[in-house]
DNA sequence: CAAACAACGGTCACCCTTGACCGTCCGGGC
DNA sequence: GCCCGGACGGTCAAGGGTGACCGTTGTTTG
């Protein structure tokens, strides 16, 4: 019937790659602002400042919006932690640095925009298997950012990937907590905590167990 | 107008009692399934076999439900933790044992619970501050079956409350990524790197940094 | 310039959820 | 046994969200 197969796949004019953007980034403030139930297509399309008809014209379903909102958040990720070109020359000054600059990144809209992402993912299976990739890569490209904050000496230490692990984990979880709780992340309780065990794992000379501060937190 | 001020509570049936508890119990299971979003009110009242109208007139709104969701489920997470009568006699093993129960409950579905109501309570202002003051009350009664779990001896250790802190958070960041990474908890890399640095802290003879394993997980 | 199709604007029907509402049943005090 | 209020069953209106649908505008290709 058709006279032509839709071999013709006119090349995409740009103002559809606009428009995507603009949703896309909408989509990412939309999870920041009202979770990832709260990031409702009308929410979305507000933000974008952008109308119902072309919003869906582009993301014809709300689930494929958010998945490729994982992408596009990925890249925004990615692209927050950019490099600091001056650090301290004295190892454990360094230390100090880096972890406060790793914890500075937990302070980002960005982590809750992931973290509701992830939540969501539990019951949404296409969601999910978007996620799973896009997470391996961004872990990779963020444990590199990761080691250019410690610099080439002290990533090289015996105990070093096991302290990036440790303490990732631990920024995020303690991060979670400022869903209910909050309080000013510069001053957390925690920090002490995560650069006296980066220099004891990192530091021969020093000397463990100086600080034993008690930087409760709510879960258990 | 009134004869009689409503000054005589009739004592409350206790069928009212058991409604509740079914009902609460049914909302918990329901956000651990399905999410804060998921947890509706038909989804509630399915789960615990009840029909609307009882639902309605033990709980009137849906955001009280959850509220009163959040003080049950507190009591069943500390009810989940019930004290171990056996323990290894060896400190060191005494610690991996330890590592492992607490590991342990971060694979309950009441962590996921506990969870939603943490990400749900950003937009919810009631929610919120419902759950700052249940959470910290639970976790005070979290770190004292961490205590026990690690003992008398273990617990007066000069590092062990930092310790404590690190891994309890740590572990919920790790078991985060479990929303989108479903692999079996068992085994995860990540446990060998907990008892590294729990015996690290605890113990005087043991030899830092044998442990260097690759726990690598999605986020940064 | 004209055809063809991408891009867009705007409306509408359908669905789900909530909570108000009203009628009924049960159980205890008088 | 009577009466009252708590406990419950079940329905319904209102609101909000989604995506199909159709008409319109803009752009590229022949």
């Amino acid at each position: 019937m058709p006279p032509r197969i839709p071999n013709d796949p006119r090349p995409l004019q740009p103002r559809s790659l606009v428009t995507q953007q603009q949703v896309l980034d909408a989509a990412v403030t939309a999870l920041i602002e009202h979770g990832y139930a709260g990031a409702t297509t009308v929410v979305i399309q507000q933000l974008a400042g952008v109308t119902r008809g072309r919003l869906l014209h582009q993301f014809p379903a709300r689930d494929q919006l958010l998945i490729a909102a994982v992408q596009h958040l990925a890249i925004a990720r990615v692209e927050a932690t950019r490099e600091r070109t001056t650090w301290p020359e004295d190892p454990g000054s360094r230390i100090d640095a880096a972890i406060e600059e790793m914890w500075s990144t937990y302070q980002q809209g960005l982590f809750w925009a992931s973290t509701e992402l992830w939540l969501a993912s539990r019951y949404n299976d296409d969601l999910r298997q978007a996620l799973l990739p896009a997470e391996r890569l961004l872990g990779e490209k963020i444990r590199t950012a990761t080691d250019l904050m410690f610099g080439r000496e002290l990533t090289a230490r015996e105990g070093y990937t096991a302290m990036r692990e440790l303490v990732n984990t631990s920024m995020r979880g303690v991060a979670l907590t400022y869903s209910f709780d909050r309080r000013k992340a510069g001053t957390d309780g925690h920090l002490p905590i995560w650069k006296a065990t980066a220099r004891g794992r990192l530091l021969a000379e020093y000397v463990d167990g100086v600080v034993d501060a008690d930087g409760h937190d709510g879960k258990g």
